[in-house]
DNA sequence: ACATGAATCAATCATATGATTGATTTATAT
DNA sequence: ATATAAATCAATCATATGATTGATTCATGT
């Protein structure tokens, strides 16, 4: 007879890691941190609980892990970066669209983002990891205004670090428990980008 | 000498009920949802565990209270509510002041809205109670925008639900675990009505 | 006074859960 | 081939945790 899972052992170490960082953040999206069980983990990867321990020394260091490679698989979606060099709007939506992609595609990414800032509290260290990356994030975004402001595409009146953070904020709020699915995200992408552009690239004279 | 709980005894159901609620925010509040435990409830209200399950007789009863009663406490402190007739600026000025203070005096219950989400895959009675909320809270900020467009306090291209989006998404950013405490909250808002409000020194002559 | 119900607690149960121990199997280098 | 290290698992432990049971204490109306 034919095994469910034929001849899959003996893996070695890092891609176990990888692996079973993968199992514990699709379950993250799924049934949400608190309900996280290291067991749960194991069994979605195919592998006893000893396995795991022998892997991942404990829960905390699991937490961890998926904290990390959430965030490099985040940073590893996104585009170039700022260049005062480049069109600043195109920049925009480079970036908004690198993260609207991965809302859509890897969905356990922000969801996980989102359900670790529970564990904040009780684990400094993925505080850490978590406000190190929003902190980043929104630079990304703080800069491409500030490069957009002196290019004279986006208003005069641009705080760039504000601004970016009302976007990062409105953008945030469309991970899995947004307000239903994607819908509503190109829209406010589009309220966004009005309410920075000078008042003379809209209504005025006819878009591009 | 004198005890720390002298002779507190005997409440009646609903004010115990209340006593367990605000017992539960707060250590959501501290701990996360994820660490939240029926015995923890419990000790802090400073009853006996199998007191608690006759005034709330499960967990998911107890999550199901904290969600009402954080929604209940919130509205509470919101002001009257979109109204044609007053100036659209000073109504989203004083619905994101309401804001700010429900943060500032009371953050167990942003807390424990962004903790809630956790659960609410699992517990539809509370994803539901969330859902209606956050429409709810998004809809007052559609309803001023719509306002203060027509009265001409805002740009005529402001689309009333995409913007309340975008700044319910902005403002909730700021919950606990947000940049950095409030620091950043007025800057952000200041940003947000500089992104809404009509252009001073601009006629592009166009007809609405 | 005292019967009745409401509120409380001590003790306990059944299971969940994170973690460990020690043996077993597979890969790899010599 | 065989010794060594790496990876895996079965069994188990210790405690945590949600929940229940049955007795006890307080409040209240008559």
């Amino acid at each position: 007879m034919s095994d469910t899972k034929p001849t899959q052992q003996y893996i070695r170490k890092d891609d176990r890691r990888e692996m079973i960082a993968e199992a514990a953040r699709a379950l993250i999206l799924e049934k949400g941190y608190a309900a996280l069980r290291t067991r749960s983990v194991a069994e979605r990867v195919g592998i006893n609980i000893s396995t795991l321990h022998f892997h991942v020394p404990n829960k905390t260091a699991l937490v961890r892990l998926v904290a990390e490679t959430s965030r490099d698989a985040f940073l590893a979606l996104l585009p170039p970066g700022p260049d005062a060099e480049r069109p600043a709007l195109a920049q925009l939506r480079a970036e908004v669209r690198a993260y609207h992609d991965s809302l859509r595609d890897r969905p356990e990414l922000a969801a996980c983002f989102g359900q670790l800032t529970q564990v904040a509290t009780a684990e400094p260290e993925v505080a850490e990891i978590l406000d190190a990356f929003t902190q980043d994030w929104c630079r990304r975004y703080a800069e491409i205004l500030a490069i957009g402001r002196s290019q004279g595409v986006f208003r005069a009146t641009v705080q760039p670090l504000p601004a970016a953070l009302m976007i990062t904020g409105a953008l945030a709020s469309f991970g899995p428990r947004g307000p239903k699915g994607l819908a509503m995200f190109w829209p406010v992408v589009d309220e966004i980008e009005r309410s920075l552009l000078v008042p003379e690239s809209r209504e005025c004279s006819d878009a591009d």
